[in-house]
DNA sequence: CTGAAAGCGCTTACAG
DNA sequence: CTGAAAGCGCTTACAG
């Protein structure tokens, strides 16, 4: 099929006997033409439903206008909602955005990263996949277009990173869990130490040393990848100990619905033998019975601050590179997990 | 910050003292080229961290290489296996994709659209806004550049449509609830006739018919937001009913949800007294209990097939526009909530 | 095997 | 108020 092809300045020029340049004024509405003029172009640029050839004037411009975004898994809940706000702050802003899934593979993140760059992307939002060993490309780049990290970020890494008060954050769940008079709390946390989960496990350790409750290394269980069926293996550890916990902090949802499903099974009441309270409010800690008590993350006002910063560096240029943290507020919703006990 | 600029040819071939034309062909491996020279350039193209401006060469060749896709809403979990199975086949081609939320707003998916075209995407992915009354913006698209059309789509552009078999589905869904001695199945579907409803809706008749069982519309419940809520609200209807139905077919899965939470909060027994079958697959599926017996959409597949379809139509330009169907199959998964009654 | 030159569609400093 | 011309970074038909 003939497809019509757009029409072009130069076709709008020869129809109205006009320069190419005049025409091109009298679209972006330059004070230098006169108001007949630039009726005559605009109603005619109408008529053929002209659209400017972006790539044409961001090629001369060196603007793309294009946002660069790099998550590790897109159909993570937590992550989409992200999603959500950043297309909707880059698209309010006159970005649009190319979204990328490194699949927590190092190698995958990096030539992400290359091609984001052949595209002449005006900027990169990126959440570091898990395990990433090697941060050397990630530094390439901050020194050609700006970056802004959110999620997963790394304090190695000289840019502005967007992140949740995670320690707080635990901190508060497990103090909550002390008011609800919980002595003995044990958590399930990652073994390869991801930025998230220590800033987790620091929240946990101060709440219990600044209420002066002992620290049980029985009750710190680490696991490799933190799933749902991991967080049933560790309850059911946790379950077989000859002094079983009070209560259970899972730094993840989909962990602490798996603990939740182990002690429905063995029939352990919850809250009162045991409560538990898991991380993120992701659909799912409404769905299970009984209701999870979690971290609240924002990731809509996650996402849309990410490209707030984003869009200034790319306007203002700053002289040199700084590490910028911004922290954005989490609630804990406390549900029926760990309501009163 | 004075970012570094991207090397570019004119620069290499200064370096190198060659002609652009020349520097241009050997990092194209083009043959004309000798061996040594090749080399050379190669080497100092790689030391230099040259990257090609696709920008540019995008520009001159008409061809963007990127694709725009168009969903009512990012963070469903169902769109998300979709745009996961875009990113992956896409990548794999060589194609980028930006990806674009429309709301299930009408007015922002003509936007979308437009700013697609400007920025010259070489085609795109679309999944209709709900409601959406008029196709005039998308029929003008489908003139100029090539659209394939997925999960809400609309027999009346004329394009290539990918979606599941969603009449079959609903009838095999049904089927399987008369097959362990339902009589009294009754469905929860949308208001509005939506393509997706409409043909689920089919479905249900058809199995009842073809199995000589009634069809009460008091048990043909419709709503205009298909949601938990909604799923819980028509649960207490039909629960309500001198004849309550044995089964209950909520078209989606968080209606279904809606529905169990109901029929727990009654103490009626799932499957025995009321079974129940959602559709969709979702996360949620497995979380609540009993879980829930659903129709598995293979989102991930739709996504590749998808884009499968639309990179063959771009590298391949039809003289004619066509309303092509291309239906994947789904499977019944059983769970708890309808298991041998 | 290599180079000079045109051109993709647009913007903008310069000139009148 | 309008136009001619350069140039963004690349590719490619043409010439040698």
């Amino acid at each position: 099929m003939q497809k019509k092809r757009n029409i072009t300045l130069k076709e709008l020029a020869k129809a109205l006997e006009l320069s190419i340049s005049t025409v091109s004024r009298a679209l972006n509405n330059h004070p230098d033409i006169s108001e007949p003029t630039k009726e005559k172009v605009q109603k005619l640029a109408e008529k053929h439903n002209y659209v400017p050839n972006l790539f044409a004037s961001g090629f001369r411009s060196h603007r793309t206008h294009i946002l660069g975004v790099i998550v590790p898994n897109i159909s993570h809940y937590f992550t989409s909602t992200i999603l959500k706000g950043i297309l909707e702050k880059a698209e309010n802003s006159g970005y649009r955005v190319i979204i990328s899934e490194s699949k927590n593979d190092e190698k995958k993140q990096s030539e992400m990263l290359q091609t984001m760059m052949q595209f002449g992307v005006d900027g990169i939002l990126m959440a570091l996949s898990r395990r990433t060993k090697s941060i050397d490309d990630i530094l390439k780049i901050v020194n050609r277009i700006p970056l802004v990290m959110f999620d997963k970020v790394s304090g190695k890494i000289p840019c502005t990173q967007v992140v949740i008060n995670e320690e707080e954050a635990a901190y508060n769940a497990i103090e909550h869990l002390i008011n609800i008079g919980k002595r003995r709390i044990a958590i399930i946390k990652e073994t390869e130490g991801s930025f998230n989960s220590e800033k987790r496990f620091e929240g946990y350790l101060r709440a219990l040393r600044e209420h002066d409750l002992p620290i049980d290394e029985k009750i710190i269980l680490s696991t490799e990848d933190i799933s749902l069926s991991k967080g049933r293996m560790m309850a059911n550890v946790l379950l077989s100990l000859k002094k079983r916990p009070d209560a259970i902090f899972a730094i993840t949802d989909s962990a602490a619905i798996g603990v939740i499903k182990a002690l429905n099974k063995f029939k352990v009441n919850i809250p009162d033998e045991i409560a538990v309270v898991g991380f993120s409010n992701s659909v799912n800690s409404t769905i299970i019975s009984p209701s999870l008590s979690t971290v609240d993350q924002p990731g809509h006002q996650i996402g849309r601050t990410a490209v707030k910063y984003l869009i200034e560096e790319i306007e203002n240029p700053k002289e040199d590179l700084v590490t910028r943290t911004i922290e954005i507020k989490t609630n804990l919703i406390v549900r029926d997990s760990s309501f009163k006990v």
